[in-house]
DNA sequence: CTGTTAGCGCGTTCAT
DNA sequence: ATGAACGCGCTAACAG
């Protein structure tokens, strides 16, 4: 329990010497340096941090809001952050948002107080207007396509990535193409369905709303889309998934219901993950763990604000 | 920027006033009190939690050390945790220590400096003679028997929970039982390698050690599992498998090389997760929302430590 | 009900 | 090379 004023008593030195000896600064005689080591050592001396936060206005600690931990493509962006957070010597705050307005604002609340020095959303849930009036308590990072915002953001391009994975299944023949996705709410929802409406658009040919699956997220998820395609009188005869876990359950509950996986069905997953890769799904590869990283660099560097888009591969395997 | 001075300065108060406004603190006549928050609003005050974490001492902040984020098994201990810190107005510190006993340190440190209020730990790296060293600057939780050490914590009994599960596959007539687990070391490892032991020696039953397969956590990894067994050329009827992730990877692969579940391979899995559910594999149930939830109450309570054990709960389904 | 004042523990300027 | 003194922003004991 002793503070450095203590040290400084002890060391028979001045509260700037042990400050010094602490934070390495020099100007200080070797025998002073020693004296105050001994003094450390012999009394468990720990400094404070919070004293320094308030004394800097800086704490080291940059807020993180995701809709769900346990979901593999926030995990892997978190994960990133956290690889980049360490060599930075920064911590991490985590907020669940639940997709709830709250939640988020609880985080941004955070920055206001100073307790965070930055806020990387992954997702965010409230509108820009309420985001705006935080913009000014510090740095902000989206990932989203953020436009002419005065924010920075790492993201990708959900209405292209859409679009190619669209016209891979078409140019292999499928004419009968259907989506699942998360929320169609949100920038990135609207963005995939805009894509979907578009390429059918495009090709003057009618658009099957009813072939529009949204509000699955994992794994399990896929049992109810396989139930829902067989009661269907006309099914898609490929399905365009805007996340890896989802397709896999896709293709397992298909297997196990007598769908054979390309022939009755088509799939394309997201993110390139490794159940991806051990069911052998056809894929978009989004470099999650990379994102991440640059997200949290982008938090704590002083540069001026910046947006950058992450490109993203198709990867062709076994489902299409 | 305004501070809680200028607020004073403002409104014709003493900073004291101020804080018993900020702090919905009774004693402050109705005047003075609009008079206050007309000074907040038109300065945009906004306290510097900082300050507040000084002068008492605490931050609401709470560690959670765990091995990986992208891992059901912690993910859902995690949101447990994170729900109930949202409760009580604690926020989440996330240490992802990738088994590294440094990324360990890290955390306890933070404790040590009074940045985090309490920690907890959810599958230990470091020796205890390590963290005996921390224990005086605060709560620090486990989630793992902690016997007689002067801690708190909330676990389940692996021993307990595979000598069951073995038990239960025995009743069903197998008798070469092989074992899948993740880390052979580690409080955990130990204890169900014992089970396995212990239960054979019971039987007056060769130990086979070749039937012990460690190291494999995901989905993915059944895939390894599966070409082993095929390999093998007395391999085990039945798979006890520490997490329902794994167990899945090993039905889906097993169904793809033609192996027959239960009739050839029966398996039981771990945690009861959604996966699990799905593809109605039968596993041991345990609750590691509510796990979470008890954790982060005994992290914020001041009462004397204690030690509680979690139930499992077999779910029978289709795997065995 | 209200205000004065002494901490909380550390960083840092500035004179010496 | 060294240290006195002030600042960071807020809480709380105490006097009134």
């Amino acid at each position: 329990m002793a503070n450095i004023r203590d040290i400084a008593k002890m060391a028979g030195v001045s509260i700037t010497t042990v400050s010094r000896v602490i934070n390495n600064q020099p100007y200080v005689s070797l025998e002073k340096i020693e004296a105050v080591k001994r003094a450390i050592e012999t009394s468990k001396y720990e400094k404070n941090i919070n004293a320094v936060h308030l004394s800097k206005g800086k704490t080291f600690l940059i807020g993180v809001a995701i809709p769900f931990f346990n979901h593999p493509f926030f995990a892997l962006i978190v994960e990133g952050i956290a690889n980049e957070a360490l060599n930075s010597n920064y911590k991490m705050v985590l907020f669940q948002t639940n997709y709830e307005e709250n939640r988020e604002i609880e985080a941004l609340d955070m920055l206001k107080q100073k307790q965070i020095d930055a806020l990387i959303i992954c997702s965010r849930i409230c509108k820009w207007n309420v985001i705006d009036t935080y913009l000014d308590y510090g740095p902000i990072i989206f990932c989203e396509n953020t436009g002419d915002r005065k924010v920075s953001s790492i993201y990708m391009d959900h209405y292209k990535s859409f679009s190619k994975g669209l016209e891979y299944l078409y140019s292999k023949g499928h004419r009968k193409i259907g989506i699942c996705v998360g929320r169609k709410v949100g920038t990135n929802g609207v963005q995939r369905i805009s894509a979907y409406r578009d390429f059918f658009k495009k090709l003057n040919e009618p658009f099957e709303s009813e072939y529009i699956f949204s509000d699955y997220y994992d794994f399990e998820d896929g049992q109810e889309i396989v139930e829902k395609l067989i009661n269907m009188n006309n099914p898609p005869s490929a399905l365009l998934v805007s996340n890896d876990q989802v397709a896999a359950g896709i293709v397992t509950c298909s297997k196990e219901k007598g769908i054979s996986i390309p022939d009755d069905l088509a799939v394309i997953g997201f993110d390139n993950q490794p159940i991806a890769k051990i069911m052998n799904i056809t894929t978009i590869e989004i470099p999650l763990v990379e994102m991440g990283r640059k997200l949290l660099l982008r938090a704590i560097s002083n540069e001026a604000l910046s947006c950058e888009e992450i490109a993203v591969k198709l990867v062709e395997r076994l489902t299409v």
